[in-house]
DNA sequence: TTTTATACCTAAGATTTCTATGCATTTACT
DNA sequence: AGTAAATGCATAGAAATCTTAGGTATAAAA
């Protein structure tokens, strides 16, 4: 997954959608490198995204209709401002609210003594 | 991922590896079709493993030396079973750790109010 | 007797992510 | 002043994972 320097590195994958709408919907705007700094300071550099996975992520976003584009010059540089839509929000709140409950489902699974028999064995 | 009947089909990837070293490490065998059977009850119905992703990642795991295997003649069928090696073993109890600790994290970034600006906007 | 459950398997394709690039500006360091 | 690091965007090829869609066969249930 993107890059995760203290976890195996492809123990989780598919969050990289959820991560940004989530940080999206509680920014009003942000750009692609604002979110790859935003979760390496909010995990303690335990999730670091990937520019490659980013951005085309980023794009997909956009070519769905979740998000839409703004475009700041800084300096001589270009900056793009991404943006959720009323969908994007809403997806966001499905996104992150499946993704706890999946996350409970999971524990069960690992957290508990699963040994008990139904067959024969 | 697999088959999630309750979750967008692709939130999560890479868990398989670690719910089937899990289930392992607390039975002393399982075949394929038990392994599937045990998930989607534990989770009560909510992810069912689908055998073109359990049955290729159980022969990785045989390939890799994670698990040994010994066949059952059930009346005239073969029933498969898999069994952790030492090696297996140490790796169950990483992958689970690992992946507790990975909600923990992913917490910090779904759960709060991730709003602050630390660069200009 | 026909469907469902049990039990194994593989291959093609889709999707996602990583790695490796590339380009360019700005800031910090020496 | 010059170089390295940080900022900021992007893509393309390869790798990994999973889904879909098949295939085979036995046993149990309807």
């Amino acid at each position: 997954m993107y890059i995760c320097l203290m976890y195996s590195n492809d123990l989780i994958k598919g969050t990289l959608r959820t991560i940004i709408l989530k940080l999206l919907s509680e920014n009003s705007r942000m750009y692609g490198y604002e979110i790859t700094q935003r979760v390496k300071e909010l995990t303690d550099d335990e999730i670091q995204l990937t520019e490659g996975a980013l951005y085309p992520m980023l794009h997909k976003l956009e070519a769905e209709g979740a998000v839409t584009t703004e475009q700041v010059n800084i300096g001589k540089r270009v900056r793009k401002y991404y943006k959720l839509t009323t969908n994007g929000s809403a997806e966001a709140e499905e996104k992150v609210s499946e993704f706890l409950r999946f996350m409970e489902t999971m524990k069960v699974v690992l957290n508990h003594k699963n040994t008990f028999q139904l067959w024969q064995s």
